[in-house]
This record gives structure tokens, C-alpha cells and sequence, in this order.
DNA sequence: AGCAACCGTGTTTTT
DNA sequence: CACGGTTGCT
């Protein structure tokens, strides 16, 4: 305990009963969480196995878990550390019968969740543009959260009818197909302590201390749960920091946090100030932006190894220029002997990542996207996994619809509909139909079903992934297609199997249910592999708990950063925070940069510069050169949005995107290019010569003086249909 | 039944 | 721009 400060020693030492810990960025926090819990086993004779402790990622826990080992050992294998959704889906598989389900009970993803909400538009004959499934969905998260059962949806929502029966519907479907979505994990652990205190008590006898990470990221289900697990012990033991919540949009509220002490009269509450991560100058300039806040604890941070480098702050002039200045800036920062990987690009929304991808690939900059479109939604992925899901659980209508003619073999709409007809009249599973009907293809079907499913208890799990690509032919099938595009979707389906491979080296006993109820709480931060040699790009959400040598932020614009739809006050404040969790993931050096116009969703935009930006002080800012070497746009040809596909190692390399259900588009490089100085030939204006080319979006403006009819600007794209090049 | 081409629309952040 | 859905052809 040598190194610790007299802050984190009172916190981890604390007396029993509620303790609230005010943690701000970089001030130690895992660090007291992981040294508390040590401090209980050895000091206060609580043993591993009564010790819950919850964080909000995979990576956190896992991160929790191995500092765990290695400080106490072997026994800490017996603390739960988990997410909230792992503690509660581990909480459900024991005891979930209770509440009608079966053990093999399948989890739905958001996407998934909409599915089913279309599905019951359809039912209900409403019109889903209407209704829009996601965001109807969202609607019933929203609700779910906040512990809103649909009887009550109209004591939230005036003339919310309809949406009360899609809600309705949707919960009647879910538990026909034996399916939680991601909210139910936690619903339903609730439902199951109220409706059975005898289940309740043995977790509140099982354990007596809860840890809870990140507290103020919290929802109304999450601070019930967190309640009811220590109302007998009362020993509950919360680190967060207000500063830091960025979820509300997930119905986290952040009055948990602000209201522990009301809610624990009789907590100790610690406050952690120092900070052990940034320079002086990064953390005034994250003071000052939060100080706009209003509704916080009140917490400066500070450190005592000196003000360190200013930070560097770049206007480009589009987001070519932006994504190129980045670039630049990490090439000459290896180039004077740094690593790539000390480099994160943060940005507000994933659509920025492209450019910048774009820019770090022109100039052979190895680097990695976390977030944005995962391996597992590719479609041929969901596809493998759906296959996996119907043998696991055979009531999951939804991914049997999915997969039921994929490859193709005979089942048109018009038998999927049949099927789905007779399933709901008579309330039953469609497999239930399948395996009765006399239809040909059907009958197929259900034999390669039924094969594969007398394997699943016997064989591991590799052989029969292997056996379901044989049987079902799915490989074959794009094989046979022989495209550039089937070759990568061929791979990934492969890729697949060394994730199963890898689960089952992992866990040597596991399941079927328990690999699916892996990749379904999966996310892609847990991929980072801080060790690889390459700059890393990620949304700022995904950043929370990391931190890097030297940051990035990227697109400080108004519309962007503040977001288009956080403008109202509330939602603004949470913008901010979300800034300053982007600052103070910075260790030694932060780039902010901005974008005078932008190309976004395919349409070029100017936006002011951001109000945070203007909220930073300015003797911490230093205005950087645009030091763009050689004009990489400068006799521009217009770039082809050529994508990179799935060559090379399908999963976990730079550079790859899924672009969904849809094979990838590759755009041929449009073979047309117009640069300053040549002679061209107009359809409609004759002869000129092109005197200026200009980058604008992902298209150009070209200067044109025609030899009859003056100078004229033109967008190449368009021009280029009408006009030629005179050699 | 299956495929290709077209149109219209929405697009934050994620456990 | 990129998706989902629809239409129309084979």
C-alpha cells in the first residue's frame, strides 16, 4: 500500500456499510476497486466467493479479474467479477425456469429486437413506416429501463396506443421464441427476486460485499438491482464519477450518483482528485470545459508532474485536409522513434473513421477501427451464428426465418408464410410445423436439422460448426459463386471457427448455449490488443476507461461534436462530458482538430467550430501549422471509394469494414480525371482547358475556361458524364 | 422460386 | 451514401 495516497488508502479501507468513491479520470480507480476488494479478503475475512463486483465492459472485468489473480491468487478466481449483463445472465441461467423460460433461452441484439418489432407491425397491420422498428424499439428499451411494464406505457406516454400493443406484441414474441432482449437480462432478474425472495436471499446471503464500477453510468434497472443484491448487507461500494456519465441515451441517471448520500445517509463518501495520467495542462483545460456543467459534485483535477506540452489545435480546411494533418502528425511522431500504437483517433460518430482510414492507408500507417460495424453482424456471420441459435434454441422463429432458404433450397415466401400462418394459430414454434409438413423441401430441411441437432450434446463444438457447414452447404454455395466478394465471406465463416475453436480452449466445458451467450454480450473493445503496433481509432464512447501517450480528437464541429440531436440543455451537458472523458484520455499530448466543411452520409456541409473548443482555456492551446508536406489533393484525381474487402486475415486487422447484409461494394475507380493544365472537350460548351481542380466532399470542383463560352465550375462527377479529356 | 435493378429513406453514442 | 423493400423479369 506504499504507493497509495492517503485518499485511495481511507476509500480502501473504509469502514462496512454504503461507501460512495468520487473518482475522477486517471485518479486510480481500478486501482482502489481491485485493492478494496484484496483488503476485504485479507483484513476483514471475506471470502472470494461472496464478493460481487460489477463493471460495465468485458474489458473492465476481465481487467478486474487478472489484476485480481495476480494480487491475491488462485482464489480470486471465485470473486464475481462481471458485467451487469453477465452477472444477471449467469443469475438467470440457474433460475430462469421459474419465470416459464427454458435454460437454452436465446438473446436478442438490437438488431434482432427490431426484427421482432417489424414482425409484430406486420401482425398488427400497422405501417412500419410509421412506426419505425428501431426506433419503436428504442421506445421500449426506454421503457424497460425504467421498469415500465407495457400495462403502464400510457402513464408515460399520451396516446401511445399503438405503441402500447407493439409493446405488447413484442413481449408476447420474445417469450414465444424463449428470447431475452438485452434489456430483459436485467428485467427479468428483477422479476425473478420479486417474484421469488427465496432466490433473492441466497444471492443476498451468497454475497456480502457488491462493488459497483462506474456507478454513474447506472440505469433505474441497474441501481434497483444494485439495491435489492445488498439490502441485507448494506455493504455496497460505489466508485464513479459524475463528470464521466455518457449514457444517458441508455436511461443510465445520473442521479444515482448524485443522490447516494441521500439515498445512504450514513455513507462514507471519498473524493479522488489527483490525477496519476495527464499533464497539468490537459486537466485545466478538461477542468475548465466541465466547469460549463452544471448539477456536479465539484471535483478539480490536478497533478504534480508539471504542465507538459500544449495542446495542439488544427482548423483544416475540409475533411481531406483534417484526416491528412492526422496522419501527418503520426507519421512524423514514429518517424522521431515513437510506436504507432501510443497514437488514438477519437471521434463523436463512426462515419468520421473513413476519411481518416483513407488518409492512414495512403500512407501505409498500420492502425485499427474498433467499434462500428462488428464481425459478428456480418451477414454471413449472423448467418453461421442463426444456424447455431435454432439448434440451440429451436422456438427462435426469428433467426430461423433468417436462415431457413440460405443457402437456397426451395423455400419461397409463400412456404415461409404458410408456416408462419399455421405456427401462429395453432401458437407454437414454426420448427414444430416443419417437422410435420409434408412439403418437400421442408421436409429437407428438417432432416439436416435434426441431424445436426443429435450432435450438439456429443461432439465439441468445432467438429460440429465443421459438420454444419458440410451439411447445410453454406460454404459451398459461395465457393461455387467464385467472386472476389464470396471468397472473403467464405473466410469469415471460417474466421468463425477459430473464435469456437478459441471459446473452447478458453472453457473447456463449455456449451453450445454458453458460446452464443458469449458472442451475443461480445463486444469489439475487448478485441484491442494494446500490444499490436498500431494507432488505434475508436467512437469516444468505446474510449471510456483507456487511456493513450497521444490522443486525437477529431471533428470539434457544431452538428457534429456537440451532436445535432443534443442541443437542448440536458442533452448538451452530456455532449460535454462526453468531451471531457475524450481530453482526459490523453496522457502526454491531445490534437484537437476540426473541419471548416465535411462530406457526411455522401453530402458536403459547413459547420462553425465547436463551442467546446471555445471553452478551453487559451493559454493551454496552441494553434497548429497545417503542415500538409506534399498537397495530397493538389492535381487531384477523384479518389474511387474502392473499399478494402476481406483479404488478408478477415477479422481483428486494420482496415476492415463490414458494410452489412449487402455483398461489399467495390466502386471501380472512375477511369476519368481531370487535372489542371489539360484540354477537354465539353459536350454542351465546347473546348476548354481546366484551370484550377478543387477537393469538395468526394468529388471535385473544376475550374473550366471554355474557348466560347467563359469560365464555368463544374463537379467533376457530373461533368465527367458530358466531357473528355483531349490528348 | 430466384435474381437483378430500381426507388425512397434515414443517419449518434452501445451494454 | 448505403440500406431495405419492392418490382419485374427469367
Amino acid at each position: 500500500m506504499n504507493k497509495l495516497n492517503p485518499r485511495q488508502i481511507e476509500a480502501i479501507t473504509a469502514p462496512d456499510g454504503p461507501v460512495l468513491v468520487l473518482a475522477g479520470a486517471g485518479s486510480g480507480k481500478t486501482t482502489v476497486l481491485i485493492e478494496r476488494i484484496a483488503y476485504l479478503i485479507r483484513e476483514r475475512g471475506v471470502l472470494p466467493y461472496a464478493i460481487l463486483a460489477i463493471t460495465f465492459t468485458k474489458k473492465a472485468a476481465e481487467e478486474l479479474r487478472s489484476r485480481l489473480t495476480k494480487q491475491l491468487g488462485i482464489g480470486a478466481n471465485d470473486v464475481w467479477a462481471f458485467t451487469f449483463h453477465a452477472a444477471c445472465s449467469k443469475i438467470l441461467r440457474r433460475d430462469i425456469e421459474r419465470l416459464g423460460y427454458t435454460k437454452d433461452f436465446t438473446i436478442y441484439d438490437t438488431d434482432d429486437s427490431a426484427r421482432i418489432v417489424k414482425m409484430c407491425l406486420n401482425d398488427l397491420q400497422l405501417d412500419p413506416k410509421q412506426f419505425n422498428p428501431r426506433a419503436m424499439h428504442a421506445c421500449i428499451s426506454r421503457e424497460k429501463n425504467a421498469d415500465v411494464p407495457p400495462s403502464r406505457y400510457e402513464e408515460n406516454f399520451g396516446g401511445g396506443k399503438q405503441i402500447q400493443e407493439i409493446y405488447t406484441l413484442y413481449v408476447k414474441r420474445l417469450r414465444l421464441n424463449n428470447a431475452l432482449d438485452f434489456d430483459d437480462i436485467l428485467l427479468k432478474t428483477v422479476e425473478l427476486f420479486e417474484k421469488n425472495p427465496d432466490v433473492l436471499e441466497f444471492y443476498q446471503r451468497k454475497f456480502r460485499a457488491l462493488l459497483v464500477d462506474e456507478y454513474q453510468d447506472t440505469n433505474t434497472l441497474q441501481y434497483k438491482l444494485c439495491a435489492m443484491l445488498s439490502a441485507k448487507s448494506r455493504n455496497i461500494f460505489v466508485v464513479g464519477d459524475d463528470d464521466q456519465s455518457i449514457y444517458r441515451f441508455r436511461g443510465a441517471t445520473i442521479e444515482n450518483i448524485l443522490s447516494f448520500e441521500k439515498e445512504y445517509p450514513d455513507a462514507t463518501v471519498i473524493r479522488l482528485e489527483q490525477n496519476y495520467r495527464s499533464t497539468q495542462n490537459i486537466l485545466t483545460a478538461a477542468n475548465n470545459l466541465i466547469e460549463n456543467n452544471l448539477g456536479r459534485t465539484g471535483k478539480s483535477l490536478w497533478t504534480d508532474t508539471g504542465s507538459g506540452q500544449p495542446i495542439s489545435l488544427c482548423r483544416a480546411e475540409n475533411d481531406y485536409y483534417e484526416a491528412d494533418y492526422i496522419a501527418d502528425c503520426i507519421e512524423r511522431h514514429v518517424n522521431g522513434g515513437g510506436k504507432y500504437s501510443d497514437m488514438a483517433i477519437l471521434y463523436r460518430i463512426n462515419a468520421l473513421s473513413n476519411r481518416i482510414e483513407e488518409a492512414l492507408r495512403r500512407r501505409s500507417i498500420p492502425y485499427r477501427v474498433i467499434g462500428g460495424t462488428r464481425f459478428f453482424d456480418r451477414a454471413e456471420i449472423r448467418d453461421m451464428l442463426a444456424y447455431l441459435h435454432i439448434l440451440n434454441n429451436p422456438a427462435d422463429d426469428l433467426r430461423l426465418t433468417r436462415i431457413i432458404n440460405i443457402p437456397p433450397r426451395g423455400i419461397g415466401d409463400k412456404t415461409i408464410g404458410g408456416v408462419i400462418a399455421e405456427a401462429a394459430a395453432k401458437g407454437v414454434p414454426m420448427m414444430d410445423i416443419i417437422k410435420q409438413s409434408a412439403h418437400p423441401a421442408l421436409a429437407r430441411f428438417y432432416k439436416i436439422y435434426e441431424n445436426l441437432r443429435d450432435l450438439i450434446d456429443t461432439m465439441p463444438l468445432t467438429e460440429l460448426y465443421d459438420t454444419l457447414l458440410e451439411t447445410t452447404g453454406y460454404v459451398r454455395v459461395l465457393r461455387e459463386k467464385n467472386d472476389f466478394e464470396s471468397d472473403g465471406r467464405a473466410e469469415n465463416v471460417m474466421e468463425l471457427k477459430s473464435t469456437i475453436k478459441k471459446f473452447g480452449d478458453d472453457f473447456a466445458e463449455g456449451t453450445l448455449s454458453e458460446f452464443l451467450e458469449s458472442v451475443s454480450l461480445a463486444t469489439d473493445v475487448e478485441n484491442y490488443d494494446a500490444g499490436a503496433n498500431a494507432a488505434v481509432l475508436m467512437t469516444i464512447h468505446s474510449a471510456k476507461g483507456l487511456e493513450f501517450p497521444t490522443v486525437f480528437i477529431a471533428g470539434l464541429e457544431e452538428g457534429i461534436f456537440p451532436s445535432l440531436r443534443s442541443l437542448d440543455p440536458m442533452d448538451l451537458e452530456e455532449e460535454r462530458r462526453l468531451c471531457y472523458v475524450a481530453i482526459t484520455r490523453a496522457r502526454r499530448q491531445l490534437h484537437i482538430t476540426y473541419s471548416a466543411s465535411r462530406t457526411l452520409y455522401g453530402q458536403s456541409n459547413y459547420s462553425p467550430v465547436s463551442r467546446f473548443i471555445g471553452e478551453l482555456p487559451n493559454e493551454c492551446v496552441e494553434k497548429a501549422e497545417h503542415a500538409v508536406k506534399a498537397a495530397p489533393y493538389g492535381d487531384m484525381r477523384v479518389e474511387a471509394t474502392v473499399r478494402r474487402t476481406t483479404e488478408g486475415r478477415p477479422y481483428g486487422v486494420s482496415s476492415q469494414r463490414a458494410t452489412g447484409s449487402r455483398p461489399y461494394s467495390v466502386t471501380p475507380s472512375p477511369e476519368v480525371s481531370f487535372t489542371k493544365g489539360s484540354t477537354v472537350n465539353h459536350k454542351a460548351f465546347g473546348r476548354g482547358t481546366v484551370t484550377n481542380v478543387s477537393p469538395m466532399g468526394g468529388d471535385a470542383l473544376i475550374e473550366v475556361a471554355f474557348d466560347t463560352v467563359g469560365t464555368k465550375r463544374l463537379m467533376q462527377k457530373t461533368a465527367s458524364a458530358h466531357m473528355t479529356v483531349e490528348s
